[in-house]
DNA sequence: TGTCGTTCTGCAACCGGTTGCAAACTAGCA
DNA sequence: TGCTAGTTTGCAACCGGTTGCAGAACGACA
């Protein structure tokens, strides 16, 4: 009795001060702000008013205990290097793909369409090797579900959360035969208008520079590309396709075999915006102008496709919409369990390249 | 009695089952995985080996709940808008500057910074109008702090903290004068080095293209410039100074005035790396090789520097560490209520365009 | 007037940790 | 042996919500 009891009498920061104020119960004042049907609208009401008057904010943590669940997802992220992963880095994954801003713009759409559905968004890094991440934030009830980037993750994630049974949602893997929910783009329809671009200008000789040819993506892609080109009456040369990975070095390689196979190629349709850029050295150093002698299309349309040497014409895919679908699927499996598959729309960004 | 008691006697869920199991009161379960000095060094290692070895993750709410801490800091940022932000668009801050990926660099620091003290980041989006955001995130409990980036808030967002007593950290401002603390970017080292650099080279006729004057940054970059130049023996010629916004239409315009007056200039120090690319164009254009006939430097060193032609030099600003201080100087303020203000180193980055 | 069904409200027991305080135990010392 | 101080431990009351269940209030109907 002899501590200063300081709260000062008018401080309103929990439910039991609106209690006091209203005159009802705890209960009756949880279920007024929750819109429950156990209390009259006259007392919701009443209730509201006073709660809006003080400006009282309800404690998100008493409720996430009380309710098992946080409502906080998280992103599951690498740390960055700015120099792009390396073999020697102790988080290196492999397959690196994703167009920097990129990331960017999905966490916009993606914090966005969370906290549209009262969520909110953690972020955290992973390392390639470990999965303790997986039931440290799960089983520590700080968020309910996670969101993976295919670029960012390992097979060895993807299954550890499974076999924990963890709700997650992935951008760019289309394995429909999973148990969780997948968000991707068109890469066949991004292949194919990329491709159609091309012919559509009167370019007969299309390279096709993909990223590895194992991935499901670069497939995808080729195979808009071949439909295009059948579309078109142009037959597909198999000698003008070709794959490497998504960097400067092995796309120029890749442009430098073409080249000399084929020193008819009036157009290249590079499956990243690195490779397209890499491309458009090559050719160059090879005395080719670009686009006159050939066009090329790159993919992504990273930050600053617009400033390069030409603005390059490329393929993108819309990063908040990506984003904003893995959190609707995710919510949904969270609340209902349904696992989908939804792809997003691929958008040809003409601009001097091509 | 009747109720199918699903728990499998084994799965250890709560610090009670840990108690149970070893033979002790939740209390001295808290205090062993809490290192308190309140239990004895083996009964500590008992408890925590049975941790361990079930595997068990503390609840984070409830222990946040106790504690009347979260654990967690929000980092603000705003919807991204693939092509910046306009006026017209809801969100829209003025003197938006900073190179994309560089958020997601600090953001990179910041997380692995927080994570090692033992928080986590929450990212939230939010409005140049609405401040709303405050109290919703700190008077709910969700998270302990604030970041921010001076190019993502206005002076609104830092009064309404500051008055509300909220603690945060900004990125990008040298207020000394506040109650808050701050990490920002050695403008005035980078105008140093990066004018040195031109200078060293043998350029005499340098120009100097800024952000907007009123901004401390550009002031600071002018001062570096200036000194540079005097420690060079040349003197700083005033109508060789211009500012204008960070976009590639104004350093165009600066770019073409500057050349109108002074034929001669033989190197440009762009405050943006934008800007650089801007005045290469506008060089180009004007019949002059970069960097034969004009050396540029830009700053930033964003994503696609590496890969413009001819290739940026440009002075670089590490955002991981950016991220990192920015975690140290929260973190302290939240267990001290000290706060600071640090600046960071700037590195040239010398590509081929000066 | 008695009974029943609705609708609304409150009691109190949770959720899973933390921590002040008292008690038990140990050792040291007179 | 008795007393004090220091170390460990447990009890129980929190933190601030949610929710099952019992009961009150009220109108309807017999």
């Amino acid at each position: 009795m002899l501590q200063p009891v300081p709260m000062t009498a008018d401080r309103v920061k929990t439910i039991a001060d609106i209690a006091r104020i209203a005159g009802v119960s705890k209960a009756t004042v949880s279920r007024a702000l929750n819109d429950s049907t156990l209390v009259s609208a006259e007392t919701r009401e009443r209730i509201r008013e006073i709660a809006r008057h003080h400006g009282f904010e309800m404690n998100a943590t008493a409720r996430s205990l009380s309710r098992r669940q946080s409502n906080v997802v998280a992103l599951a992220t690498y740390p960055y290097e700015p120099f792009g992963p390396s073999e020697s880095s102790p988080g290196f994954i492999p397959g690196d793909k994703l167009p920097d801003t990129f990331v960017l713009e999905v966490m916009s759409g993606l914090a966005a369409g969370l906290h549209a559905r009262g969520y909110d968004l953690l972020v955290i890094q992973i390392e390639a090797r470990d999965t303790g991440w997986i039931s440290r934030y799960l089983d520590s009830g700080r968020v309910d579900g996670f969101v993976l980037m295919s670029a960012n993750c390992t097979l060895k994630h993807l299954e550890a959360l499974e076999t924990r049974g963890a709700p997650f949602v992935v951008w760019g893997l289309d394995s429909t035969s999973h148990a969780y929910s997948t968000v991707s783009g068109d890469s066949y329809a991004g292949g194919r208008i990329a491709t159609k671009h091309l012919l559509d200008s009167g370019r007969r000789r299309v390279a096709f520079i993909g990223g590895p040819d194992m991935e499901q993506e670069a497939q995808d892609r080729y195979r808009g590309y071949a439909t295009a080109l059948r579309a078109a009456n142009v037959g597909v040369d198999e000698s003008l396709v070709t794959y490497g990975w998504y960097s400067t070095e092995s796309a120029k390689l890749r442009m430098q075999e073409l080249l000399e196979r084929h020193s008819d190629i009036d157009a290249v349709f590079a499956c990243s915006d690195v490779m397209a850029i890499a491309a458009i050295e090559e050719l160059r150093a090879r005395g080719r102008r670009v686009p006159e002698d050939v066009a090329v299309v790159g993919y992504d349309d990273v930050a600053l496709a617009a400033h390069t040497d030409p603005p390059l014409t490329t393929v993108r895919q819309a990063g908040p919409l990506a984003g904003r679908l893995l959190a609707d699927s995710l919510i949904q499996q969270l609340q209902t369990g349904a696992v989908g598959h939804v792809s997003i729309p691929a958008e040809l960004v003409v601009r001097e390249s091509a």
